[in-house]
DNA sequence: TCACGTTGCGTTAACGTACACGCAACGTGT
DNA sequence: ACACGTTGCGTGTACGTTAACGCAACGTGA
């Protein structure tokens, strides 16, 4: 900054006004300013940066309970606390804020008070003040988009989902049709021809769809197998519409379970014989199916890594103000029975649910 | 720090003597200052220790030519570069000392260089200093394990290998079991049955050797079919070796090329019709291959993943003292055609060939 | 006894940035 | 003409470390 400022032939405090936009400056010196950094190919020092500013930034961070799906959102949040320990001296704090996935209130509560605080009209003290960023779940996905919309301009990263109607810092998921494609594939060698379904238990949304898409996508493109959708509420429902599926004719030959839920349409399935079965997420239930055989792969997504780097985008973005590619894909990660035992996943639930404002 | 010096009684000197080591204090007075810094749970402020010090750091990283291994480690080097980026401000500096994978001569000169620097006795300026990190991948191994003994303590992270026999920092691969299990799963979905094989075109390393066990040791525990190993050094060789597989009886069923040799084997195979193939990496030739299909599976080592791991390995270690997992699992990503897309892969070889020294 | 090295500790100046403060110079309204 | 607000800029302190320096007190050998 000294060197800018000599430059520009003003001091370091114009220099740090310009670059911070802070007013108190004339157009014609900003220039010179500006100028000159660019010249110097100036880069505010970080490390001296977060030592003066000393300001801790909040983020929060939306998800489900952990236990839900399976564990799913507690790897999540073990991914997020390893980001914070090390940015321990960075600054950077996570509130998280867990909703009930089943229960639309709950998430209707927490976005009530993000939009509150994000509120610019209401300044009450400290911790009154919007977060510096949210890292959200989309499971419910038009509430969602007006809580992204209700708290703009806060930056919000979204995990394992995709929310393509509002602006968003970054979108942290596996690509979907990536997924659908690589189970048409695995189903159709494993057992070639024939009737394959993609199954949900519970509701599509936009990223389970897509993943349907994906898979649909392989059979219209090699023809050798018809597809069909099933989505149930209830595992009564699965039961009947597995029943079906395995005595009529042409029997099905597959799968594809587009959530967590391949271990309810595995035990469904059970009684009509083995048939291949492609689903998602390393959580316990589905591990013990894939262990006996009754699942042949599981795609695994990565979720303490998403939490970890959702943390990081936007520790990028808010402290250290760098660019952040809109997309991250998180590789697809094929889990078999064989290859169970290199993933270490001992699933640490915290039986008990807290609320908003727990660490 | 200055609550710990008030807390032990002493001034913020002798505080930081102590908790670095530095002499001039008595025993008593350390101790006192070490039980209220664990008692105050003192963690020093990385950011102004950087800002303090401000001492680079260089690492050194022994990787063969960008553009061997149809440009595997030119992927490498990109995630070393994106690493570097993102600590720019942190004082870190990486020197590449490519070597040529098929002279041992280039491999050793780097060594000598390296070991050279890190004999303690001869000090000879700024320039002469032992590196304070390696990033290595042995491909070499018997003359990698050498190096590490000798430059030691500088600590070392190695890439896509494993040195089992010497203390390193941290090795950073896929689990080379974990690709033999899924191959052979893989194939033998494809093909059931019959006879496979397990080539390598080259030399066979640890690494590969061990993807091989983990390739043998499915078909041992499921009894499905028998395999083979074939080890070629030459095109012409590996010709011979494909044909008669093919030609003899039974007939051979699939192939796991345990390299980036896949396409290799898969224009070797082209004449006699088609059986499936799964290798490793997605350099062109491979990419080119499974688009046609000639290539069935491919596991994608995230190359360009795990360089940008290695720098943050050293710099975890090295800057901020902090513990390292000593192994970092890579996650097995599988590309098929249809996801081929979804990676983008645009390769940029340098090719021009530099030696210790170049950035 | 004096010179000199060693031990144990306190003091202090940076590192590069953020931000409060101060101070001219220049309107603007009465 | 005077008070007062605004604009444009420089100055200085502090953030938490590091590391050089200084200075007593205490040996130690000649």
């Amino acid at each position: 900054m000294r060197d800018v400022a000599q430059a520009a032939g003003v001091s370091i405090g114009t220099v740090d006004r310009v670059l911070h936009n802070r007013g108190r400056f004339s157009a014609q010196t900003a220039e010179r300013v500006r100028a000159s950094a660019k010249r110097l190919n100036f880069l505010p020092n970080q490390a001296a940066s977060n030592l003066k500013r000393a300001t801790t930034h909040t983020f929060v961070a939306v998800l489900p309970y952990p236990d839900q799906d399976g564990g799913f959102w507690c790897q999540v949040v073990k991914g997020v606390n390893r980001a914070l320990q090390e940015l321990s001296h960075h600054y950077v704090r996570v509130r998280f804020a867990h909703y009930d996935r089943f229960d639309p209130e709950s998430f209707a509560s927490i976005c009530a008070e993000l939009a509150h605080r994000s509120d610019a009209t209401t300044d009450r003290g400290i911790d009154g003040r919007p977060p510096a960023g949210i890292i959200l779940a989309p499971t419910l996905r038009a509430a969602s988009q007006r809580l992204v919309e209700r708290t703009r301009p806060v930056p919000v990263v979204v995990l394992d989902g995709e929310l393509p109607d509002v602006r968003l810092l970054c979108s942290i998921s596996q690509e979907s049709l990536e997924g659908g494609l690589l189970a048409a594939k695995l189903l159709q060698v494993m057992s070639p021809g024939g009737r394959f379904a993609s199954i949900v238990v519970g509701r599509d949304d936009y990223h389970l769809l897509r993943r349907r898409a994906g898979f649909e996508a392989y059979f219209d493109a090699c023809g050798c197998a018809t597809t069909e959708r099933i989505a149930v509420d209830s595992e009564a429902e699965l039961a009947t519409a597995i029943e079906i599926r395995h005595t009529q004719k042409p029997r099905v030959s597959g799968f594809f379970v587009t959530n967590s839920a391949a271990h309810i349409v595995a035990r469904a399935s059970q009684a009509y014989g083995s048939v291949p079965i492609v689903g998602y997420d390393l959580i316990a239930e589905n591990s013990a199916r894939l262990r006996s055989g009754e699942l042949s792969f599981l795609i695994h997504q990565q979720p303490e890594h998403q939490g970890y780097r959702a943390v990081y985008a936007l520790y990028r973005h808010v402290i250290l103000h760098e660019e952040i590619t809109p997309q991250l894909r998180i590789p697809v990660d094929l889990v078999t029975k064989e290859t169970l035992q290199f993933h270490a996943t001992p699933f640490e639930f915290r039986s008990s649910r807290c609320s908003f404002g727990c660490t």
